[in-house]
DNA sequence: AATCCGACACTTA
DNA sequence: TAAGTGTCGGATT
């Protein structure tokens, strides 16, 4: 369950009526209690309450209190032994009338009337086992309000089963907008008198909801009609309370879906929570979920939190715009000056979701602002900072509904918070009529149109901008001598991901200048605009992306499309986990990457979650060495063996066996001993474990067939393959009997390596097997390899040159015999050499031998790993870096340096001849 | 013919 | 129940 679920459950559970025998199973039902937890509990099997109450072991005790008693209740809880024997983290007293709370970890407390406890459900949140628990305590008012708009939104649309068509869908997504703003609005004294847009409903719709609509379209309509016009429009002397708003909000249709009695509560209901609360930078973001069928109940799952926005802005600008207010001290002249540069700030956000971004980057400079106008003793001056600065591109119609208000919302909590609530009040209304949020394929529309060139670049003379169905941004909009800033965090998809749209959109993109478009992310697509955007108006831009972005195969696709001599990269955060308040975040990692035209000056960081280090530069692959693109090799560039991937059997699973299905198999008919060998990927080469596969020569087909459990075995792979839309895969069906891609076989031994490898280990997991044993696709392999090959493979420096230069798995290394074997730069290596390397590599095996049968992954366990194991590779290393460098090296970064280097000089080289003989051709 | 990748997908503690 | 860590085979070159 996640928070909104779980504020959806507790609510529904304090309108129920007051149940004491049921009320301690309720409540930990609502917070995600397993049925078969609660029977446990109901039976007494692990109910540890000593006072007749429910006991939770490391949760909670509850009581239910006589009435009147509740306080003392409490007492009796707190006190008793058990609630301490159980370590019990909550105590709970309650007789349906008031309701008392104690967090005896903080010693925090809640009392309140029974109706009220679900407004503080973030108090309870640790039963729940979320883990970002002060996160989402801050923001518990938006997870009310997202759950509330979503139940309403749900029942309108069962109700008004029309407005939830894709044509009318945008008119609903208006309409939530408009109520949104409408409680913000009733509960800050925008409008007259608190509470008066809920109050007016509740008073003048029908109790069974039948004209709420006409009601609300009233309201809607007074607030597009200027004062003066009202008499003439005939508006409703209720309805002509409320002030003229308008700004593009309440303009067009004021119409409203119809109400059912539930609904109608529902409203009434949301309209009583407080609106003050509300966060503009991440409310948006979560009640985006509520538009979207397959997002909700998911809380935002793309949502950036903030800390990882100011990953982005900080960096980005803001640190920049923060140290020039340090510089000017009290200097009356500098802080004009910068005020006046804040005012030509553009931030634009081609990706902007509810608008998250560009609040933060707002909120950021006003406080700025607000500092500059302290120290110039002008507090209460109006900002000069216009919100029209703030300019973003969204495809989804609700996101970008959302992401106007918030920045509305924002400007008016700046305001508050600077100059006063009056000053506040006094400008606010009529809203500016100005949307700088585009609703649109940001990688279709012109970004030039919706963030014209600011006259410091190159004037933009392009006849596209005469097409463009914006243009009037260019004319309307005058920023002189502005900066822009272009951030985000756009959406990912992997190459095989992609919907036919979002493939076309790439295709539009670099179909014709990147001959491998079909391999990017779709987020690539967001990088090339930008870097297109630059060549007209030069300026910064960062984006949070799929580390994917900075691995392996994609770094010589996008990046000399982005790095083509104009701009450079300036910050990077290297790789770290994604997270937000979403409840699984497994599986993604993403970078920060910031550009900034050559021309600019200053200091150049590379950020990890820890660290912050000053750099010379930074290349593609977010490492502070010189742009090198390692592009994929069909072989080796050094004079090292040829290495290629496992063989591939595509048979679901059916030609494989475990070791239990391998013995049965035998026990039944020795012969097949024939037909199985040992089968090795990753997991095996790692973990040690033992499978086996099917592996029949063709000659023997008709024998194996004839035994009926490999009979059943083939028959499987061939209707699997049968079933496969891939060709290649379909073709193999009338030969199930083999791998769909054999890779090789060896004579004496085979070499492994792993295919993917955690990121904690800190050499890469290589083996030798017999020529018996089948490599899988998961494992790459060395047929009849030389024992210092394994040197090679097992030394730091190649764990190195692959950390860098290959694709991830998450943050996990991936092995690639393209990218990583065939580029790996390696000296020519004497016959002497050849001696001492395989003398290291038979000590590491030896060394591992000792500790038999522990396997890979135990033996390679950094804070474990044996110390003559460790010794083992230490000479290894010693060895092989005095070929390379004469000595050992200091460390990775070093190593990392040494490496780009050498490839950078053996490529060239290579480059040379190849262009020499091509130039002697006739 | 050969291989790269997964806003992942499983297993395990 | 989230932390840990590598399957599998289609899509692409």
């Amino acid at each position: 369950m996640n928070a909104v679920e779980i504020e959806q459950a507790i609510s529904t559970l304090a309108e129920r009526p007051f149940d004491r025998v049921e009320f301690p199973f309720a409540f930990l039902e609502a917070f995600g209690n397993k049925e078969t937890t609660l029977k446990r509990l109901r039976s007494g099997a692990s109910n540890k309450s000593d006072l007749g109450g429910v006991l939770q072991t490391n949760n909670i005790h509850i009581n239910v209190a006589a009435p009147g008693e509740v306080t003392k209740t409490l007492a009796a809880l707190k006190a008793s032994p058990a609630t301490d024997r159980a370590k019990a983290k909550f105590i709970l007293a309650t007789d349906g009338e008031t309701f008392e709370a104690e967090d005896l970890a903080s010693g925090e407390t809640v009392a309140c009337a029974y109706a009220d406890f679900p407004d503080h459900f973030g108090f309870f949140l640790p039963l729940a086992g979320i883990t970002t628990v002060t996160q989402i305590r801050e923001s518990s008012f938006d997870i009310r309000a997202t759950s509330r708009l979503n139940r309403l939104y749900v029942e309108l649309l069962k109700d008004n089963p029309e407005w939830g068509t894709a044509q009318r869908r945008p008119d609903m997504n208006h309409f939530m907008a408009r109520l949104i703003f409408c409680f913000f609005a009733e509960d800050t004294d925008i409008f007259n008198g608190t509470g008066l847009f809920t109050a007016t409903i509740e008073q003048m719709s029908a109790r069974d909801a039948s004209n709420t609509h006409e009601v609300i379209a009233e309201l809607f309509r007074a607030m597009n009609t200027k004062i003066a016009d009202r008499a003439e429009a005939g508006i409703a002397r209720w309805a002509d309370v409320f002030p003229y708003v308008n700004g593009g909000l309440f303009g067009g249709s004021p119409e409203a879906p119809r109400f059912s009695r539930i609904a109608r509560s529902y409203l009434l209901h949301i309209g009583n929570l407080d609106w003050r609360k509300i966060n503009p930078d991440i409310f948006g973001s979560m009640i985006q979920a509520v538009a979207e069928d397959e997002e909700r109940g998911a809380l935002g799952m793309h949502y950036t939190s903030v800390p990882n926005i100011l990953k982005v802005l900080n960096p980005l600008f803001l640190d920049d715009l923060r140290a020039r207010l340090n510089d000017a001290g009290d200097n009356s002249r500098t802080l004009l000056n910068l005020r006046r540069r804040l005012s030509k700030i553009r931030v634009f956000d081609p990706a902007c979701g509810s608008g998250n971004f560009l609040v933060i980057a707002y909120k950021e400079m006003r406080a700025i602002e607000a500092e500059i106008n302290r120290r110039r003793g002008e507090s209460a001056r109006r900002s000069e900072i216009p919100l029209t600065n703030f300019r973003g591109i969204e495809l989804r119609d609700f996101p970008a509904e959302i992401a106007r208000l918030a920045l509305i919302i924002a400007e008016y909590q700046c305001d508050v918070l600077y100059r006063g609530q009056k000053d506040a009040l006094a400008e606010f209304l009529p809203l500016d009529a100005e949307n700088w949020i585009t609703c649109g394929n940001a990688l279709q529309l012109d970004w030039l149109s919706i963030c014209p060139p600011t006259g410091i670049g190159v004037k933009h003379q392009a006849d596209d901008l005469f097409h463009s169905p914006l243009d009037q941004a260019q004319i309307d909009f005058e920023n002189e001598g502005g900066e822009t800033y272009i951030c985000g965090n756009p959406p990912y998809y992997g190459s095989r991901r992609q919907q036919e749209l979002q493939k076309l959109d790439l295709k539009q993109l670099a179909g014709a200048t990147i001959q491998k478009w079909k391999s990017l992310d779709y987020v690539s697509g967001w990088l090339l605009k930008a870097a297109s955007y630059t060549k007209i108006e030069p300026c910064r831009f960062a984006f949070v992306c799929t580390s994917s972005i900075s691995e392996g195969l994609q770094v010589s696709l996008v990046w000399p499309h982005i790095l083509d001599g104009r701009q450079e990269i300036y910050f990077a955060h290297r790789p770290f986990k994604w997270s937000n308040l979403a409840k699984s975040n497994a599986g993604v990692s993403v970078v920060i990457v910031g550009v900034r035209p050559l021309s600019d000056k200053g200091q150049v960081k590379i950020y990890t979650n820890e660290s912050v280090r000053i750099v010379d530069r930074i290349n593609p692959y977010l490492v502070p060495a010189a742009t090198v693109y390692i592009e994929t090799r069909p072989k080796p560039l050094s004079d090292i063996p040829r290495m290629t991937m496992g063989s591939m059997p595509r048979d679901g699973g059916h030609l494989i066996l475990d070791q239990d299905e391998a013995r049965n198999l035998l026990e039944a008919a020795p012969v097949v001993g024939r037909w199985t060998r040992r089968y090795v990927g990753s997991a095996e080469l790692i973990r040690g474990s033992v499978r086996h596969c099917l592996w029949i020569d063709d000659g023997d087909v008709a024998l194996a067939r004839s035994v009926p459990e490999i009979l059943k075995r083939l028959n499987a792979v061939a209707e699997m393959r049968r079933q496969s839309p891939l060709e290649s895969t379909a073709e193999f069906s009338s030969r199930p009997h083999r791998f769909v891609y054999l890779a090789g076989e060896s004579k004496v031994r085979t070499v492994g390596i792993g295919g993917v490898s955690s990121e904690r280990r800190p050499y890469l997991p290589v083996d030798v097997f017999d020529s018996r044993t089948v490599l899988s696709n998961l494992a790459f392999a060395i047929y009849d390899g030389p024992l210092w090959s394994i040197s090679l493979l097992a030394s730091r420096l190649h764990l190195v040159w692959i950390a860098a230069v290959c694709g991830k798995m998450k943050m996990d290394f991936r092995y690639s015999n393209t990218l990583g074997w065939n580029t790996f730069p390696v000296p020519l290596l004497t016959d002497k050499n050849k001696a001492d390397l395989t003398r290291c590599a038979e000590d590491i095996l030896l060394a591992r031998e000792v500790h038999f049968p522990a396997c890979i992954a135990d033996l390679y366990d950094e804070d474990s790993m044996p110390a003559d194991l460790r010794e083992a590779h230490e000479r290894n290393d010693e060895v092989l870096e005095r070929i390379y460098m004469g000595r050992r090296f200091r460390n990775d970064t070093e190593r990392l340096e040494k490496l780009f280097d050498l490839y950078t000089k053996m490529t060239a080289g290579q480059g040379i001849a190849r262009r020499r003989r091509a130039e002697a051709l006739p």
